[in-house]
DNA sequence: GTAATTGCTAAACTTAACTTTAGGTCAAGG
DNA sequence: CCTTGACCTAAAGTTAAGTTTAGCAATTAC
């Protein structure tokens, strides 16, 4: 086995924990950029072991797999990626990050209050709706949740 | 327009901001149980904007409909629920939300540290793994993750 | 050198969570 | 009364993110 020639996609599997399969699936959504060897197979450089690690956890933070490749493309295609590559591309992300745990935080303490009122709505609750523009149109629980569409698929 | 005959659903959608389909389709899942009128329409008890909230929001933290709908078959069926019904409910989910924030808390640290130190690693830095039981099996970021399998579909 | 393992491609299949469509029915306002 | 907008059902379509299958090639282990 030789040193020095890339990691097999079976070796990225195992060291990712990803199937075999959704790596492929990865490169072919443009995620990663393996080269081929002499037969044709793909060989990883080590520095995607990183970049798949950063899929996964974007998508736990909700990123779709198109998003994740607009954030991947701050990084350098040819080079391996340096410190600073890699802390531009983690300062946003932390954004990203302190957002999502403030919001689930103030959902927390939301619900806390409101179960503590006696009110138990998730819905019409003053705590939620502080400003409460109410009536107006539909609320819902948006107002805790960020802004995320209710709608998905279509 | 009858003052104690339930919610029909197109009012249920805007006050919730779901689409209509989407309600008819929770109910097809069993997450609502709405009646009829009658000419055969789906009237709502105002009970059900809170069932909804709680939908919307249980989603946000990853939980599936039929997970949610076993949360939701905590509470009373035939009578409006108390509010020691939901309290009930929103305790065990609080439980799952501290749980979130605890992990994506753990995880904006680890990053912050991880950049700090140079490692740069999100993968096999020291910071990620103090046990370090390396080069064992996939570890992967799963480490900083919680414990969500990262294939889904099946 | 040969068997077992790993890898390859292309295409079809899967699942969750909805939406859209088609062809009607119901209800509310003027 | 009659029109217009809300509702109804059933069935098919959609999207993301993969997995599975089939048939074949390259590597590795013995």
């Amino acid at each position: 086995m030789a040193l020095n020639e890339g990691l097999t996609i079976g070796a990225l599997a195992r060291r990712t924990g990803l199937a075999v399969s959704a790596i492929r699936y990865y490169e072919a959504q443009g995620l990663i950029k393996p080269w081929r060897n002499g037969g044709g197979q793909r060989r990883f450089a080590r520095a995607d072991l990183r970049r798949l690690s950063f899929v996964m956890i974007a998508q736990q933070l909700g990123y779709s797999l198109p998003e994740i490749r607009a954030l991947l493309e701050g990084l350098p295609q040819g080079r391996t990626p340096t410190k600073t590559d890699w802390a531009k591309l983690s300062a946003g992300f932390r954004e990203a990050l302190n957002a999502r745990i403030d919001t689930l935080t103030q959902l927390r303490d939301n619900l806390d209050g409101c179960i503590g009122c006696g009110c138990l709505s998730l819905e019409v609750c003053a705590l939620y709706n502080p400003k409460d523009s109410a009536a107006d149109r539909g609320q819902g629980p948006r107002y805790l949740m960020g802004d995320r569409p209710a709608t998905r698929a279509g």
